[in-house]
RNA sequence: GUGGUCAUAGCUCAAUUGGUAGAGCACUUGCCUGUGGAGCGAGCGGUUGAGGGUUCAACUCCCUCUGACCACCCCA
């Protein structure tokens, strides 16, 4: 007996708002990841990395209050050093941009999946650890940026067999927002000035869907807007695309939004974008278009994730400008989503073939039928111990190995190998050649 | 950070007004001496989330902590 035995045990569940990946869990991971990448790849895009530890000034710099003050990790290291697990990966991307800001070709389209730690109060669809992927493309002003960027999750969706009436990904553009608001409003301040008229009344918009009118209406009055501004504000959300087409010519804001959906239409995908003038997003940094995307189950209603274009974000390295626009999408939200919608497939294991051990005697020639499989690239699983047949076919059904062998001694006087496929309860003897044929296909 | 619900075997759940825990599934094993899924046995498995209190007696009542879930905040 070892002292903790006798002492309280330690607990076998993982950190708070933190998962443990089982293999079956994993399978399900690299599912998912997989289907990142493939997409991204399609689209041109590359994928890049970063420690996961960075300074504390770097998001001291470019993350929201709430994210900085309340949910960072943060700790000082033994040099010293002040230093903060990542919450997000915008200002680490701007960091790296930057650092070869002279030298890379444009445009720069690149795309990560990693894993953020946020210190939240966990629930449903939100863990203190999480994964994402995150697409962004730097140096092209032109919204064709956007289209190419936000095409990335309707592509994801697709491969994970999502159908049209499943999600929505609303749109609206930050600086037709602030344009409206400042010159049909006539509000104070900036959309993204902390503090300021334009930028509490952005916030309310943006949680109008959740408010009762009543609520939505009380929260205006409570920033001075009067009523004629109020007026104008609710017929904004109300409007529809045709509605911001008239302001074109005085919005760049307004171009961008319209641009996009003639692009989008023109690719077929607009029916998959809503124009929800109230989206706003949380991260000060958006300038331009700024999407998010809507799970529509009815029983779990709710935002999953997205993006936007920002204008300035390596201003904190550098005078330069550059301009960009990102998507991230987050593995916990859109776990929900499939299996809100049941589209989580069945993950066959990745073995292809287990082979027995008879006995003693034959072992090693078990040993050999398996290392000759292997050096062909088939996935082998050796059984490793010569117990009973019946128990080494059961846990090669439980495994959901489809193939498996056995080399008794009769057969390896002939020469030959018995296959059996689990699934179609058919059993061949065969040479080894013939085995091998046959699984490679 | 605020408010609410909850916590019994690996999982899903039982346990009558407080009288110190059971089932199904899973796992191991036998029926089955060269072959899986079914069936029927058997076994393993719990200081009832942790700590304290009330009581002759606590899974049950009270307090604290931890964790899960839900709403808010914020966001992925």
């Amino acid at each position: 007996m070892n002292k903790q035995s006798k002492q309280q045990k330690i607990s076998t569940q993982p950190y708070k708002g933190a998962r443990d990946f089982y293999p079956e869990d994993m399978r399900v991971r690299n599912y998912i990841f997989n289907i990142w990448k493939k997409v991204c790849k399609r689209y041109g895009f590359e994928e890049w990395d970063f420690p996961f530890i960075e300074p504390f000034e770097l998001f001291e710099a470019k993350s929201g209050d709430e994210i900085v003050n309340k949910q960072l990790y943060r700790f000082t290291d033994k040099g010293g050093r002040d230093v903060a697990i990542r919450p997000e990966k915008t200002p680490s991307l701007a960091r790296m941009i930057t650092g070869k800001i002279k030298t890379l070709p444009r445009p720069i389209k690149w795309f990560n999946i990693a894993n953020c730690w946020r210190f939240e109060k966990p629930q449903k669809g939100r863990g203190r650890e999480f994964f994402q992927l995150d697409c962004d493309i730097f140096g092209v002003k032109d919204v064709t940026a956007d289209v190419e960027v936000f095409s990335i999750p309707i592509e994801v969706m697709k491969e994970l067999g999502a159908k049209e009436n499943m999600f929505e990904i609303r749109i609206s553009n930050r600086r037709l927002a602030e344009y409206y608001l400042r010159e049909v409003v006539e509000l104070n301040g900036g959309i993204s000035e902390q503090g300021t008229q334009m930028y509490k009344v952005a916030r309310i918009i943006d949680s109008q869907p959740k408010l009762t009118e009543r609520e939505f209406l009380k929260q205006l009055e409570s920033e001075n807007v009067n009523p004629k501004q109020i007026d104008a504000i609710i017929s904004f959300i109300k409007s529809d695309i045709q509605f911001v087409e008239k302001y074109r010519d005085d919005s760049y804001g307004a171009k961008e939004i319209t641009d996009f959906f003639r692009i989008a239409e023109s690719l077929g995908s607009a029916k998959y974008f809503k124009f929800r003038p109230e989206i706003m997003r949380g991260f000060d940094y958006y300038t331009g278009n700024v999407i998010e995307q809507f799970d529509l189950d009815p029983a779990n209603k709710r935002s999953m994730y997205g993006g936007g274009r920002y204008d300035d974000l390596v201003n904190i390295f550098t005078d330069e400008k550059l301009t960009g626009v990102g998507y991230a999408m987050g593995d916990v939200t859109l776990m929900e989503f499939l299996k809100g919608w049941n589209l989580l497939p069945v993950l066959p294991t990745e073995t292809d073939v287990m082979v027995t051990i008879f006995d003693e005697n034959t072992r090693n020639k078990s040993f050999e039928i398996v290392q000759k499989l292997r050096e062909k690239g088939i996935n082998t699983f050796a059984y490793l111990e010569p117990v009973k047949l019946d128990k080494q076919f059961k846990y090669a059904d439980r495994k959901g190995i489809r193939y498996v062998i056995v080399a008794g001694l009769d057969e390896i006087k002939k020469g030959t190998v018995q296959l059996k496929d689990m699934q179609r309860k058919q059993q061949q003897e065969l040479v080894l050649e013939k085995v091998i044929e046959k699984l490679k296909q």
